[in-house]
RNA sequence: GUGACUGUAGCUCAGCUGGCAGAGCGUCUGACUGUGGAUCAGAUGGUCGUGGGUUCAAAUCCCACCAGUCACCCCA
């Protein structure tokens, strides 16, 4: 037997219901918000992750999915959504329609990871990307809409945090103060952190090792080290969401794995989780469109991940909408009764009613049976007797009521059984 | 990439001091010849994850690999 591929999964049945809900929410929010979609390819030139999300980066470096074409090209399965909405917004020059330019995308992206609870392979992403303003008020209106999506989902416990990681002139600075500190505490921290200190210092602060969490809360905090430009950035910031009434917790340690980011960055983590709790991350990327060959541009965006945002769903027991039934199961008892029932499935579907017929050439026992399963409302019978007096049986399958029909009458009889 | 735990019927699992591969649920059929849900009966269903080893004999013991789950790492 062939398996799907590790960290991969099928979906089907009940648990669409849950996709179904948030995809539906996150067009519906994100079109009140007149953000439009975009739909970039799964695979990119294995350029763009390069200097998009960044070199240096564990997705670069061990996560892409990257092959040769025939052709000789070097292709990866995009491992985010970012960066190629980036190069849609420079190669089709999306700039000659004035800023700022407002992008929600939805789909597959590709991570080689070892699969976890709320980590797949292949795992799917809702986004947004808000290009051309530089100011806080583009922030405000990301995170805005992020959080108006998980309160359209009926979500509750989640949790807000914002952080703010400067610019290339403050973040060195930065850089410098963790160093400092950390350096006489060297011997003291995880192995891991050792190793860190000098590939990639901003990760000592979410180390999760008991050794190194003492140091954590003593660090240097970022908003400390912000130059004039980021500070009034993230005060602005600030503003807005203590006047227009969104809760969130500053977090002067918030980094994220992605290069590109400058100044804001926030997360959205959801309680029921476990260790993958972050459902939605974002922030500013000033610098990527420059980085990606365009010309400067500032951005501002989020991704959420919807499998955690199922999770988070299932945990807090959301009631989400249940996927339709079968409504109408006509029940066909000898061959005469063939023709009249195709024909009525036909009108019955032309009517809006989700209707199947025999297909298995049962007995009528066997017949309802199934509709039974199928839980559908109602059964129409049709026999050799209703053939001759020109009747349909009608059957309501809750109550078990039966009544008979004149073929003339049926499709209006059981279009208003479903109306009202 | 590292670690822990787990792989037996479609599903949930028992069998594990080595000795004929089992149960419940599901599915199909019948009891009920034109009527579902309840009940009863019968049937269907297995590469015991894969490969090797030990043994007269392996689902059971040993090794390797594969897969799943969770955690690390990292992130949505």
């Amino acid at each position: 037997m062939i398996n799907r591929p590790k960290g991969t999964t099928d979906l089907f049945g009940e648990e669409l219901k849950y996709w179904y809900f948030i995809e539906e929410t996150f067009k519906k929010v994100t079109k009140l918000y007149n953000y439009r979609e975009i739909r970039t390819p799964i695979f990119e030139a294995t350029d763009l992750f390069l200097r998009g999300v960044g070199e240096e980066t564990d997705i670069v470096q061990k996560q892409m999915y990257t092959f040769e074409d025939k052709g000789g090209r070097s292709l990866t399965l995009r491992p985010e959504g970012t960066a190629p909405v980036m190069r849609a917004y420079i190669e089709n020059s999306f700039m000659k329609d004035g800023l700022p330019q407002k992008f929600s995308y939805i789909g597959p992206v590709f991570r080689y990871e070892k699969p976890q609870a709320g980590r797949m392979r292949q795992f799917y992403q809702f986004g947004v990307e808000l290009i051309g303003s530089p100011y806080a008020l583009a922030d405000f209106e990301v995170i805005r809409l992020a959080i108006d999506i998980l309160n359209t989902l009926n979500l509750h416990n989640y949790k807000l945090y914002i952080g703010n990681i400067g610019c290339k002139n403050c973040r060195p600075k930065y850089r410098e103060a963790l160093k400092d500190y950390y350096q006489p505490k060297l011997n003291q921290l995880c192995f891991d952190c050792q190793k860190r200190f000098n590939t990639n210092i901003l990760r000592l602060l979410d180390c999760k090792n008991e050794k190194c969490k003492p140091f954590q809360k003593e660090a240097p905090n970022t908003f400390d080290y912000l130059c004039d430009d980021c500070r009034k950035h993230f005060d602005e910031l600030i503003l807005y969401l203590d006047e227009l009434d969104i809760n969130y917790e500053l977090d002067g340690h918030l980094v994220r794995g992605l290069d590109y980011y400058t100044r804001t960055v926030f997360e959205i983590k959801h309680s029921s989780l476990g260790t993958q709790d972050t459902i939605i991350g974002g922030g500013r990327y000033d610098g990527l469109i420059e980085e990606l060959g365009g010309k400067s541009t500032p951005s501002v965006g989020f991704a959420g991940g919807i499998e955690r945002v199922v999770l988070a769903l299932k945990n807090e027991n959301v009631n989400v909408p249940k996927l339709p039934n079968c409504q109408v199961y006509i029940a066909v008892l000898n061959e005469k009764a063939r023709m009249p029932a195709f024909k009525l499935s036909q009108n019955l579907r032309g009517r809006g009613l989700i209707v199947e017929i025999d297909l298995m050439k049962r007995n009528i026992r066997n017949q309802m049976k199934y509709a039974n399963r199928l839980n559908t409302q109602y059964v129409v019978i049709i026999g050799e007797d209703e053939i001759e007096r020109g009747v349909f049986t009608v059957r309501d399958m809750e109550t078990g009521q039966q009544i008979e029909v004149d073929e003339k009458w049926i499709e209006n009889y059981i279009v208003e059984k479903f109306e009202g």
